[in-house]
Order: structure tokens, then sequence, then C-alpha cells
DNA sequence: TATTGTTTTTAGGTATGCCTAAAAAAAAAT
DNA sequence: ATTTTTTTTTAGGCATACCTAAAAACAATA
């Protein structure tokens, strides 16, 4: 069996991975997870005695064939989650990550597949982040920020890449979410803000927010 | 914070109470809970520092206020999940219970309250169990079994008085679930089986399966 | 009432997952 | 190349939630 606890290792040494392509540190764990350095030290011999971790001392750790099966599964159903609080339970961005936390320790295949049913196998969750099949594998699309459209490009929403209260409350307020169409009018050259389209409205976003929401082009 | 282990002694502490009204005894909550008499009564000091308990050494233990409340409402989760399981996942009867048992302690009001809504406010769940109101209120419908039912009355089902298995296999298998409409056409006398009328066909019933089914007389 | 049997509690231990403080190793800077 | 700083590990503790074995309290019965 499995611990909870062990779960959020895997979870965060796979997410660390994913960015660096390099064994993770020992300090890095333990500040994502908020935990000391030798709380993780210790952990990660247990990890390893399972098989789950490959670690040499004073070398980081990385992810063994077996705990990524593991980490993906677990990422697996935190998105799966997500995407019903959001689609089904009308949760809005902001909402759902503490919730989605909790519930992606529940074990029960049957009851995970029945969910990705319902949600009609579902390819991206609320942030636009892939959710892997069954199988592990992650659908990989492309996806830019609004940031990055040319003036009269169009896009859909398919998600963000900041998880911050603050920016998916204000998204919220402004009505955008996955699957709105969004045009591009007008870059700002002094504050490079932009002028956007959507639903027959139009808004004035900061730099910082255009860069944090994800679009494919049409 | 209350920890999910205190959680499980609660809501079996409620149960016993709700049937017999007597102060619980360390031993029978040992045994429902499959743990020693010692670790019951280590648990059970904690939840008396915790005023979730009021016990007396050698005496049994009963719930307070508010541990009344905090049961009460894990049971809602319970009964609320698994409601969401058959209904919206389609599971069956006999699958629900492992699954809720893990739900039942995923910590949020707001998750509760919007598959309260889902569901449309649901007052018994899958086994006829009445699921507690937000404010901790039981609707107390009166439910007889099928055994106790007269030749040619009908009724509908309302749920299951056992939670065994291999009986809520079996009545899947005869295609016999809740809001199903039941006639009884007659009653052998040496064995007390029964042969009942239901979707336009006719099964015959042992007594032990006639006592554990639920209806409601229409 | 004294003895026997059952239930409950206490005492002392274990595994998990965390902590701080100190030691050891590695990396960076002089 | 040596010193300083940072990172990582070890050592020793703590709380939770369990355990067994023994003691204490209660209940039943001769």
């Amino acid at each position: 069996m499995i611990t909870r606890s062990e779960e959020n290792y895997l979870k965060t040494i796979f997410s660390v991975f994913m960015q660096t392509q390099n064994n993770v540190s020992t300090n890095e764990i333990a500040n994502l997870l908020e935990t000391s350095p030798a709380s993780v030290t210790e952990m990660i011999k247990k990890l390893q005695d399972k098989n789950l971790v490959l670690y040499e001392k004073y070398n980081g750790v990385r992810l063994s064939k077996k705990g990524e099966e593991k980490a993906v599964a677990i990422i697996r159903k935190h998105r799966l989650w997500e995407t019903f609080l959001v689609r089904k339970l009308d949760f809005s961005w902001s909402e759902v990550h503490d919730v989605a936390e909790q519930l992606e320790h529940i074990k029960s295949e049957k009851l995970i597949d029945k969910l990705d049913h319902l949600l009609n196998y579902p390819k991206f969750d609320p942030h636009g982040d892939p959710i892997p099949t069954k199988t592990g594998v992650f659908n990989h699309q492309e996806r830019i920020s609004i940031f990055e459209m040319d003036i009269d490009e169009e896009g859909v929403i398919m998600g963000v890449s900041l998880d911050n209260k603050d920016f998916l409350d204000y998204l919220t307020k402004l009505k955008i979410s996955i699957g709105t169409k969004v045009k591009v009018l007008e870059q700002i050259k002094f504050d490079q803000s932009m002028k956007i389209e959507y639903d027959s409205k139009t808004e004035h976003i900061s730099k910082e927010i255009a860069e944090n929401i994800l679009i494919k082009i049409n």
C-alpha cells in the first residue's frame, strides 16, 4: 500500500522532473511540500525501499518506472476531479484545487473510470493541462498565451498557466473561461497591455494577464 | 481539526446509540471498528478532551451535542456520495459502500452542498436510509419489508435493510432497484417464501430476501 | 460473600510522518 | 587550495493510532 504522503511526494517529484529533466533536490521537494529537508530525506529512503524512486545520497532523486506510473495515475485523478468540479458542480477555477487535492487520493479504479466516462473522456482539465489516459498517455497540445498572439488573430481559450486565486477570480469576473473565443485588437507599446474582444465586448488586459491565458489558434 | 479516525469513531458511536439508546461499550466499538479495546479507550479519551463525547470510566460512552453534529454531518456526506455513485456513476448497490467510506471524509462544505444540489436534494440514499439535511434533520419515512405486505398489496421499493454483497448482487440480477413497483401475489406457508410481480414479470423470493427489501405502500 | 469470569483500563511498544539541532558532504568564493 | 556557505544527511524527539500483556474494576454465580 502506498500512503497519501508518499503519493504527494511522487506527484511533486514528477512535476519538477517534467520541468527540469534533472534529478530533483531534497531542498526543492521540502519547499514545495512545505516540510523540512530532513523529512524529505527520510521519506525518499522509504520510497526507495518500495522501488518507487532512484536515489543516491547527495545527488537528488528521480522516479522509477513504477513511481512514474503511480504519479501519472494521481495526476489523472486530480485533473479528472477538477474537471468534474467545474463542469458538473459549477465550481469556479480558483476553488477546485484544494478539493481536488483531497479527492485525488481516493482509491477506486472503478470510480475514476466511471468519472472519466461521465465527463466524456476529457483530454484537458479546466486549467488547460492534459489529462493522461488510463494507460498514462498525455495529449500534448500546442498552446500559446494571448500575449504571443498577433493583432487581429483569433483563438479559443484552452486554459491558464498560473494557479493564483486573485488571477483566477479576476478571470471569473471578466467572464473569461474555457472555450471563450478571443480576438486581439491592439497591443499598447508602452506597457505591453492588450485590447481583446470576446463575447461581443472589448476588454483591456495587462501584459501579466495576457501571458497567463493559454489559447489554441483556430 | 478532527481526524479521519476520530470521524469513524463518532459515526460508530452514533449508529450504535441510535439502535440501543444506551451508552456504547468499549468492546462493541472495538468489534465494529475491528480494533482492540485498548485502542478504543485511548481514542475515547481524546474525543473527550475535544468535547465530542461524554464518558465515564467503565460506563461506556455517548456523543455530546457537538459530537452528534459531527456524526450526522459525516452520515450526510456518506449517503449523498452513495446516491451520487448509484445515480450518476452507475454503481450497483453492492459497490458503493467502500468508496463512500473514503469519500465521506473529504472536507469541503461547498462540495457537499453542490452535490446535494446536483442530486436534487435527495431524502433517501440507495439503501433507503434517510439523508439528513444540512441542519441535521432526518426524514423518518415509515418503511416496511415485502415480508410484511399482504397478498395483492402493492408498493414501491425504497431501499434495503441488509448491506451484504451477495444479497445486493442478487437484487441487481433480479433487476430489483429503487423505485421498482411490486405486488405480492402469494405467500407459501411451508417456507414463508413469496411470489411477487414487478416490471410485468413474476419472481419467487425467499423469506430472507423479502424481509430485507423495504417498500413504501402506495 | 467469596470466587470466577468478563470487560475495561493501564502500561509499555511499534510504525508513520513530521520536527530541530548538529554533523557531514558538496558547492561557491576568496 | 583553502575557507566559507549551502545543501543534505544523521541523530534524537514528538504526536497519532495502533498493538499485546497485565492489572483493575465490574458482573455473575456458587
